[in-house]
DNA sequence: TGTTTATATCGCAAATATACGATGGTTTGT
DNA sequence: ACAAACCATCGTATATTTGCGATATAAACA
């Protein structure tokens, strides 16, 4: 695009896009799912589990901690993911708000 | 990149994916909203309020038609545009119910 | 110390997404 | 029939995403 015009838009859509941005490619939502379910959040065995090379996945894990989903620390030779719940949980609630927001001014009968 | 490897992930993964992609642009969020906004589904309206060109407004309205979140059909010279309910809310249903099931796996005390 | 192991990061290639001007097709209104 | 209005689509430029091999880093271990 010849220029960003995110800036351009209201505050409350951006962090909602950004918030969808992290979760619109499966691998990430699969990360996700992975890291909910095995309680330790070990970090490698994402790796085994996705079709993706290791590198690939050390991205999308940096995208998903660059969007503040999940949080990583070293852990002496690994490093340990968890979903970083707090941010995690405001952010999924400001999307069931504006669902909740939406679906408020369905009319009763669709015009097309 | 090289090869696509959508194919390589659970359905679900995917469905929800593509879902969330559909809104992971705050012009699209803003889309969707202004639609539910205006009971009367207009289109070129749209046009006015996004702080985008017209071609691109188009775009960014029939990304989401290709989603499937909005329905759209030419009226004369304008052409109306209305969120497609049924298949938005069994979306938004389903990303809560990704969000609800990963909460239940939520650890009393983070690890990390 | 040298080696293995687990990850992150770099650099590259290919695919997509974003944005817009220009253009073309339709439909009204004159 | 002509002009104006509305919109979709094409073509193009640029930016971002996706994916991976190769390489770097750092800890654990022989």
């Amino acid at each position: 695009m010849a220029v960003n015009k995110k800036h351009a838009f209201a505050e409350s859509d951006v962090a909602l896009a950004e918030f969808a941005k992290a979760l619109s490619h499966p691998a990430r939502v699969a990360i996700l799912r992975t890291l909910a379910e095995k309680k330790v959040c070990i970090c490698g065995e994402i790796v085994e589990v996705l079709p993706l090379a290791q590198a690939t996945v050390s991205q999308h894990l940096k995208e998903l901690k660059n969007a503040g989903l999940i949080t990583g620390e070293i852990e002496g030779v690994r490093s340990c993911y968890c979903i970083h719940w707090e941010h995690f949980e405001s952010m999924l609630e400001r999307l069931e708000q504006f669902g909740a927001s939406l679906r408020a001014l369905k009319p009763n009968s669709d015009c097309c």
